[in-house]
DNA sequence: GCCAACGTTGGC
DNA sequence: GCCAACGTTGGC
């Protein structure tokens, strides 16, 4: 079980680029690229480990909720920022003054049946939640503790159908 | 400091 | 592939 004062959040991954299972083969991972200010700041300021992270799977047919990984690092500065040849590469970030951080996140595990996003919308017990809510586009986002158990909730439901 | 243009995300 | 939403950039 989580510390009593475990923040929870979410995080979006495109599946062809780094699936939930891709996590479970890497049991754990730095999770680079992330260029979005308030995203950074969930990492750098509030993140700790041993937070539960849901892990939500976006594009592809069916955008949803595919399972659990965790904090294993807390913030610390993201190198691909330094790497030139990298596609996240920033030319104003500096090893004195670095732009992006990032967590480690471990894989806890796979849901036996994902929560697509279509069915998330139909419970009003999950109204607010910030994936929910149209246009929202951050890749890292809190999860209130009374949203997260609803999910932890509807997963072993959805394991049993 | 405003705001138009542009780029990206992500559902559909 | 389309397009709405939103963040960032850059000219002024």
């Amino acid at each position: 079980m989580p510390k009593k004062n475990a923040k929870y959040w979410l995080v979006k991954s495109e599946p062809e680029s780094y699936s939930i299972d891709d996590l479970a083969r890497d049991e754990s991972t730095a999770w680079t690229g992330v260029r979005n200010y308030q995203a950074r700041n969930f990492m750098r300021d509030e993140m700790q480990v041993g937070d539960p992270v849901l892990y939500y799977h976006s594009g592809g047919a069916e955008p949803g909720l595919v399972g659990l990984a965790k904090v294993s690092r807390a913030a610390y500065p993201d190198p691909t920022q330094f790497e030139k040849k990298s596609k996240y590469y920033d030319p104003k970030a500096t090893h004195d003054e670095p732009r992006w951080v990032l967590v480690d996140l471990a894989f806890e595990k796979k849901f036996d049946a994902p929560l697509p996003l279509k069915e998330l919308k139909q419970h009003e017990e999950l109204e607010g939640m910030p994936l929910l809510q149209r246009g929202q586009r951050l890749s890292v986002q809190p999860v209130s503790a009374e949203h997260f158990k609803f999910i932890e909730k509807l997963a072993k439901a959805a394991a049993k159908r």
